[in-house]
DNA sequence: AATCATAGTTACCATTAGAAACCTACTTGT
DNA sequence: ACAAGTAGGTTTCTAATGGTAACTATGATT
């Protein structure tokens, strides 16, 4: 029996404990929309198409358990609420940001390399 | 009603294309933990000991289909399988480094702000 | 009084993930 | 020769997650 070859990774916890961290549909896009500024929940929507409220609604509070975003009430008529991000949250943005960086390359990429469903 | 005030996000598709191609539950520790080099199955399998085989093994057929790794089947005594990135695969490595230094900033962090399930 | 907007919730169904057992081909031990 | 072990999965069953659509409460508007 052999040992490893290649160096094992020496971290491979911190990946899964910041995936944890942006886990669920759309909690991504959810940060990314609220990269600029907070925003209110029918403006994430549009934001985000293909959402539901259900899912949105979901995410939103497990993004405010994990300390990712805020939730403010205020008492307009009907009464408004805005999303922001935390500390926790903006950290997150880099990470995001080299996702979309990798999004780039990969219309490049799959010119090249037609491995969709093409295939039989 | 007001518009948007907030700059909308110019390309919230571009993350979603590339969260699609790492999506699926254990996806980007296998893209991971190939950084390295070739692996095979089980050594996949030990270097994320909650995977099961048959996620795993489903999570390696999607990859492959993707254009994210290749499968080498090597005619030894078992026949033996390694995976091994493409250029593609590759591609995405700059942005799961991001997601694991982010995870480093959030167990800092986290220090300061217990809002995990200690809560009612 | 009926309608609309905001910010959701609920019910129902389809898909995905996880656990555990099983399978096939080949090698080794007795 | 026969049993067990190894590599790389597949099958079955159950639980959690996601998607669709309908519904709700409150106050403002017509």
């Amino acid at each position: 029996m052999r040992k490893n070859r290649s160096p094992k990774p020496p971290e491979p916890c911190l990946l899964t404990e910041c995936m944890q961290v942006i886990a669920g549909a759309w909690a991504p896009n959810v940060i990314w929309s609220l990269r600029a500024g907070p925003r209110r929940f029918n403006e994430l929507k549009t934001d985000i198409p293909p959402v539901s409220s259900k899912v949105l609604s979901a995410r939103l509070s497990e993004l405010e358990e994990r300390g990712v975003l805020v939730r403010h009430v205020r008492p307009t008529s009907p009464p408004s609420v805005e999303y922001e991000l935390t500390a926790l949250g903006e950290e997150l943005i880099p990470a995001l940001e080299a996702i979309v960086e990798v999004g780039h390359k990969l219309k490049q990429l799959r010119g090249y390399e037609p491995a969709s469903e093409a295939a039989e």
